[in-house]
DNA sequence: TTTAATTTTTAGATTTGTCTAAATTTATTT
DNA sequence: AAATAAATTTAGACAAATCTAAAAATTAAA
């Protein structure tokens, strides 16, 4: 189905407000795209008429399946585009979910095949968010603190809670980023440090509060 | 200045018009934008407004400097681009193009300056063309047919005239592509065909037919 | 140098996505 | 349950980019 880069956006903003309420209503909608509720009824129509999702008049909405299979679609590429632009091209990840919102409009498969098989097929985004596969298939990693994995087991970092500029300062000395391959050595309970080892890089000693915020996928 | 896609591309086509023929006119525009004459008026008004072109009715227009400039932004941005689709993604360069008409109206000046530096600042996009600087500038590198080519003198592959199969075929066996460093060691005038050397390749012998249709930038 | 042909522009519509303001429906209070 | 508040939709308008058909200007031809 062929859509325009507004009914993307929309689908997709649809999409994320109904992972966490049942229907989604107008108005949460309107204040998510920042645009005004009248807009809103107007997509909600074509969208509709595009068979996309259900829509009963001042009841709410939500998509139906063709409609999340096109919104995951979406999902895959901005998650794949901002792994590039991190992982690839080195941008910081405050600034690269600006950049995939444009990106995630180029809707050529072959582009996000080759992408997706250039970048390793990786399972996460640099926010630790799950990557659709082509399928649209979200891949099921549960995501546990640092601190809770078991010593000696491999794990991916998948997210860090904490993304202060002092954080990322500690994070970037120890060569700890979303991706990074590490495993738990020991644990030291007197102050909840830990002796952490990262691929392809000397074990060292991290403290407690950087391990709090740090969270990886059990592999 | 910021620009809607559409007038990106007009702006783009004027600029590849008018390299040809001083001034460009509505019905060559029209053509080559697959659009009616009338759009192209429209859009000219606008253009004229911001003062990205000069345009007297009826006389024909071009591009001024303001908007040569945002020409060459674009084309930049085409360019690399095309590169990245072929060198990194491996994508066959008679698909790039309608790509990268996509891709090449993402505008982030931070996105496009680590693209190039990831890429290795190429001076020459997959088709052959020279994709300008970030200042504009686009670098001059003269293209010689390989069998011009001094003996010995170390050049780069920047085009391929003839792109049938059987060529691409005959050039991956030779692992020849845009991009690949070359020299000439021997010419055999008897048959044209050339002794070549391969940047970590073995030296080889290509027929007179092949190397009539490669091109190269001598460094 | 008139006439005919071509090119270019204008006039008026159309589509998409947006808006404000008013009307309607649903939810909440007293 | 009537009144009020909140949410949602409709009505009507607008800007951007396009179109067709007609008018105007330029160029070429007889």
């Amino acid at each position: 189905m062929k859509l325009s880069e507004s009914e993307e956006n929309y689908i997709k903003s649809i999409f994320n407000l109904q992972e966490k309420t049942e229907k989604v209503n107008t108005n949460s909608l309107a204040k998510f795209l920042n645009t005004s509720a009248a807009s809103i009824t107007d997509m909600l129509k074509k969208l509709k008429l595009k068979k996309l999702l259900e829509y009963k008049k001042y009841y709410g909405f939500r998509l139906n399946e063709a409609g999340k299979k096109e919104a995951l679609k979406i999902i895959r590429r901005h998650r794949l585009w901002e792994f590039f632009l991190v992982a690839k091209l080195g941008m910081e990840w405050e600034k690269v979910h600006a950049i995939a919102e444009e990106l995630e409009h180029v809707s050529s498969i072959e582009l996000i095949e080759k992408l997706d098989h250039y970048l390793g097929k990786p399972k996460i985004d640099p926010h630790g968010d799950p990557i659709p596969d082509d399928k649209g298939n979200i891949p099921v990693l549960k995501q546990l603190a640092l601190k809770n994995l078991q010593l000696k087991q491999n794990a991916v970092v998948s997210s860090i809670s904490n993304q202060t500029p002092e954080m990322m300062e500690m994070l970037n000395h120890y060569h700890i980023g979303i991706g990074s391959q590490i495993k738990v050595l020991k644990t030291f309970g007197f102050d909840g440090s830990l002796e952490i080892k990262l691929a392809r890089k000397p074990e060292c000693i991290i403290s407690g509060i950087v391990a709090q915020n740090i969270f990886v996928y059990d592999n």
